[in-house]
RNA sequence: GUCCCUAUCGUCCAGCCCGGUCUAGGACACCGCCCUUUCACGGCGGCGACAGGGGUUCAAAUCCCCUUAGGGACGCCA
């Protein structure tokens, strides 16, 4: 067998799409798996929606994905010169014919049909035109479209790969257009061309396109070409059931990345919406999904995208991630939240390891690091309100703490253990649970009532602010009532 | 409206092709317990589904038909 091709070729639409990330991962590691190319060709036939930036989003998305393609990007825009002769070639095989029809009259028995609740087909007028009609009408300089020649009975047909058999009747179809009277060719014939001319051998898309396959399997017959072997991928869903997409505010996958998603979270979560290795695993690294990826794992249904499963897949990759690339990863939303500098962080890299370290199996995102993390960064926080209630109310708790500060500043540099064994003592010598103390020490340490462990928190925090932070407590618990 | 496709826990996925091993398995979420200084993590357990109806068969989640529901496609857009 040939070199197994395949391709993406999405619209630069300034917006880039989990569902297209998606089909672009199917197909990314379907050529991984069988030794094959993956092309990447964008379809910016649609001048007025195309720029670079809005290329740009899409391949900085792949990218960020580690989707990585091995030829292209092709620019379908710079391709026009290479649909005419297939057009031609059409013509002259009497494959195709060209049709005289308006836009308008079209569109008025559009509207015609419509109005008498008809299904629409374009009534074949120009299809057996007389050879002098044709002269007369190309002598008037009369514009006109190319359409495609196709069978009036009997059914069309191809195999899929997820779907399996698909069928349909040739009375559903009609003599479509392949070439717009302005010379430019319709998208699918555009993409058949394209497909043909780069070799393409397999089709993965999604199964919005199925009834666009019959059209170009019609285009790859009357050509006398090969058709490629196609796989339709189920479909993204919202929860309400309706397709993903921008206008509803689904998230991009842009936006996923700002929001502190790993890619090869998103990617693997992505790749097992609706493809399976047919085992319990859940987490797989790239790798492990190529070596076993295939068609057969392909789910034909539909699937609703889940942000919780999501985060919880995140979380999951936080926790796997070494903290040094944490700490890389985590600075632009520390620098963002406006909680360091770049420089700041860069001199204390040790203590950011350390931070990370006690932080990441309690963020679900990257953001989290600065949300839930704050307190390591920041000292003049507020005291959760919650928490004040319940941890800072106890008879005596001020004089407790000051005891507590004055044990600790005995210490140049305060070790967890030497901070557990303080607090703990201090606890019994008041005839207090330990929990009673530490408690209120966590809330004048960070504000919050939950988080890393105390000692944690106090031997990263180091003595001297400790100390601040304790002061600062005791005064306010003083003033409470 | 017409055509195409799909149909297993709330959600994702396994089982279906090659009927019996399915009192239907895993994951997320949710609930409970354990661990524990809190919050998490982790462990254990619980809740929870074969859309409905007909066939075929000794036997159907698995095969066939119908109904219903959902999705998609119906442009001189891509």
């Amino acid at each position: 067998m040939s070199e197994i091709r395949v391709r993406i070729a999405p619209s630069p639409t300034g917006y880039f799409h989990v569902g297209t990330a998606r089909t672009a991962i199917f197909n990314y590691l379907y050529a991984r798996a069988k030794g094959g190319k993956f092309i990447l060709r964008i379809e910016d036939t649609d001048l007025e929606r195309s720029s670079q930036e809005m290329v740009d989003v899409i391949l900085d998305g792949l990218n960020w994905l580690n989707v990585r393609w091995d030829e292209g990007p092709y620019h379908q825009s710079r391709r026009y010169d290479l649909y005419p002769p297939f057009a031609e070639e059409l013509l002259l095989s009497k494959r195709a014919y060209r049709c005289f029809c308006s836009p308008e009259e079209l569109a008025a028995k559009r509207d015609d049909a419509q109005k008498n609740k008809q299904t629409y087909q374009y009534d074949r007028s120009c299809r057996n035109l007389s050879d002098e009609e044709i002269d007369a009408n190309l002598n008037q300089g009369k514009a006109f479209t190319v359409r495609l020649k196709l069978p009036i009975e009997g059914q069309a047909s191809f195999h899929d790969e997820v779907l399996g058999e698909m069928t349909k009747a040739y009375e559903d179809l009609d003599d479509f257009i392949l070439v717009r009277s302005d010379g430019r060719p319709i998208y699918n014939f555009a993409v058949v061309v394209d497909d043909l001319l780069m070799k393409i051998t397999h089709v993965i898309r999604g199964n919005d396109h199925v009834a666009n396959t019959f059209k170009q399997n019609e285009i790859y017959d009357a050509l006398g070409k090969q058709r490629p072997v196609y796989a339709h991928l189920p479909l993204l869903l919202r929860p309400d059931r309706s397709k993903v997409s921008k206008r509803k505010g689904d998230k991009s996958v842009t936006e996923y990345r700002d929001d502190g998603i790993l890619p090869d979270a998103l990617f693997n979560y992505l790749a097992l919406l609706g493809w399976s290795p047919k085992d319990d695993r859940e987490i797989m690294s790239q790798d492990e999904m190529i070596r076993v990826f295939d068609f057969k794992g392909i789910n034909p249904t539909n699937a609703i995208f889940d942000p919780v499963k999501l985060s919880w897949m995140n979380s999951q990759y936080i926790m796997k991630t070494d903290n040094h690339s944490l700490v890389q990863l985590i600075t632009p939303f520390i620098i963002e939240a406006d909680l360091a500098t770049k420089y700041w962080i860069e001199t204390r890299w040790q203590w950011m390891l350390r931070v990370v370290e006690v932080l990441k199996e309690r963020c679900t995102t990257l953001r989290d690091f600065a949300e839930n993390g704050s307190y390591f960064f920041k000292a003049d926080f507020e005291y959760d309100p919650q928490g004040v209630q319940k941890r800072f109310t106890a008879e005596g708790l001020a004089d407790q703490l000051e005891q507590a500060r004055k044990e600790m500043k005995k210490y140049y540099e305060i070790k967890k253990d030497i901070a557990e064994k303080i607090v703990r003592e201090k606890a019994e010598e008041f005839g207090l649970k330990p929990a009673a103390l530490i408690h209120p020490i966590r809330l004048a340490l960070t504000g919050v009532t939950g988080g890393p462990g105390l000692f944690d928190i106090v031997e990263i925090l180091g003595q001297p602010e400790v100390d601040r932070r304790l002061s600062r407590a005791i005064e306010f618990i003083r003033n409470l009532d």
